[in-house]
DNA sequence: ATTTATATCGAAAACGATTTCGAATTATGA
DNA sequence: TCATAATTCGAAATCGTTTTCGATATAAAT
């Protein structure tokens, strides 16, 4: 069971290890034949190099840690698809790491990932985060940071989002065109950017439209779970106040809003119109199908990457870096649950 | 940006690195009062190990990878989450890879963990995955193999299933129970343990219930997708078969198909009942709802990490380790997309 | 006072690669 | 033929830990 390593190699073939790593590494000034020996040899006894000990001097782990809110969540499955996509074309594995929402666990992964040296760390904040010296530190150890999703402006990094201001104005504007004029808001707990940006879309609009904003028709549930939206839809409607639609900035709520809409013999769209976020997995065959705003996760993925070996590029040339910030563009999907015309089968 | 090491602490200390090392890692022959200065000091600096170079004395990584066909699929989401819960907890790290079903990449993908020299190996094989020289591999450099779901039989490790064929037959009989006589099959490939065995589970159910087996009922997309399904049942269809129930699989090509039974004015349950396999995210919200077989996704997950740790330590201990097989239940739940009694609105 | 036990520390040898810098050999040019 | 250039190699330092095995110094026992 002993480990095959350089030394092994270069014994058998009575040569040092430094040229059996220099063969083994594309260097130049290695006679053509002594480096074909060398491979044959390395693949014959399956020579595996040990990236630990290859770590001590290069420095570079090609190891990058990703920290999401939730691991079995469609978005951030896309987002992570996306992430390993380019980084297995690169040669990089990806640490997987999810902060369930909470401040304190995302504090300590970020150590645990900077013990690890990873090269990169890519991360979508919790919704309880409030302190960010957890992102200096990283910053600090001379880690690339990328944000994506739930980013913090306070910071400063490369940044991969979507519009969601923008979003969440057209979706409640669809609504309204819709002829809605009573708009309910499920909305995000107060940190989140995303939250923020997504409520103050959705005021604007109705602004924009002569719409009187009430905050009574604004929703926070504590998640943004279906089980949390169904709870939050039901305590609204008790307090029997009138509306005609429902925006969710996620569409697991709004899916448990409409479950409690359905009990009180709501219908969706006739009486209620609603549009979710997200364009969450099967929502298209659903009953009504979901309107909602789609963002590209997988896409999203794939540029935090490449913004990651952009910067490690400049990092290692030493050249000035400029962050970036990547918008991405959303798209508003009308399906059932927001349209007008009703068949009426008599 | 000088790193702090152990040395660094040393000279600040006037003690050796050695004295350090020990007093941060719990060695008894310290003066209480030179490690709480140490410890004291290594805070105060924000001191962080090297694992990497720890690594070549240890042999220990505390990480460990995950090899998965897919990583934006509601069932391996729940098993990396349940891996994720109890490896945290153990305070290990985890890399997150993908086959996307393709045995060669699969092969390529175990050689990147062994240079990693993580501590083990999780792994649900690949739908083509012929040849298991590369588990071997996994075994003969001493690294733990965790096999799970999709498992090879010739292959010595722990493994973390479910009753595969038991539930398959409990889902054909469910057809067969509620009126079902001609029951098409949608099966997955022909590798994979779990289309045998589900496969087989399917055709012991018509035998015992005395309904012929009919090869034309089965059918076999090339992936087991929505899209795989609707093209799959829509060419069935063509060829004029009778039949009134599909038990499939998976639940996603069981959705497929059932968009092109809509297409064809198939109704669902009344013309065909229908049951799928894995309980997918909202199959409870459609309309119909979809009978399914439920799999214990974070469980086993959870499951495979326990058996991870149990070999470990037995392997530390140097005590003889018996592989275990952990064979998960499955639960059938009856929607509407099975179910008999129909409301009769007049 | 001498021996023995206990507490506390450190020198030094791994672990397995990478990389610098020079040495040795051979080829080329004047 | 001698100087110079090109080619090919290797000794040794280094990366930052862990761990073994003594070495002291102090306390306890005889």
């Amino acid at each position: 069971m002993s480990n095959i390593t350089l030394k092994v190699l270069a014994e058998k073939l009575n040569i040092s290890k430094t040229t059996v790593s220099k063969a083994l590494n594309g260097y130049t000034d290695i006679n053509i034949n002594t480096k074909k020996k060398v491979i044959e040899l390395a693949k014959s006894l399956n020579f595996i190099p040990n990236s630990q000990a290859a770590f001590l001097r290069t420095r570079t782990t090609k190891v990058i840690g990703v920290i999401i809110p939730h691991i079995n969540h469609p978005f951030f499955s896309n987002i992570v698809k996306g992430i390993l996509d380019s980084a297995e074309k690169k040669d990089y594995m990806v640490i997987v790491l999810k902060s369930n929402e909470s401040y304190n666990h995302e504090k300590k992964l970020i150590d645990k990932l900077l013990r690890q040296n990873v090269d990169g760390i890519f991360i979508s904040l919790a919704q309880n985060t409030y302190e960010l010296d957890h992102l200096k530190k990283i910053i600090n150890s001379n880690t690339i940071l990328i944000q994506f999703d739930k980013i913090s402006k306070l910071i400063d990094s490369s940044k991969v989002v979507i519009k969601d201001r923008e979003s969440a104005y057209k979706a409640t504007e669809h609504l309204i065109k819709n002829g809605c004029k009573n708009i309910v808001h499920i909305r995000g707990q107060l940190l989140p950017q995303i939250s923020i940006d997504r409520f103050l879309g959705y005021k604007q609009a109705l602004e924009d439209y002569g719409i009187p904003f009430d905050p009574n028709k604004v929703l926070m549930p504590n998640y943004l779970t279906d089980k949390e939206g169904f709870e939050v839809m039901n305590e609204f409607i008790s307090k029997n106040i009138k509306f005609d639609g429902i925006f969710s900035m996620a569409d697991l709520a709004l899916i448990g809003a409409m479950e409690s809409l359905k009990n009180h013999n709501i219908n969706v769209p006739d009486d209620v119109k609603t549009i979710g976020f997200g364009n969450w997995l099967l929502t298209d065959k659903l009953t009504p199908s979901l309107s909602t705003i789609s963002q590209p996760g997988v896409l999203m993925g794939k540029k935090c990457f490449s913004l990651f070996l952009k910067e490690l590029e400049s990092k290692n040339k030493k050249i000035k870096f400029e962050f970036e910030k990547i918008i991405f563009n959303t798209k508003l999907i009308e399906r059932e649950s927001s349209t007008i015309i009703q068949n009426n089968p008599s």
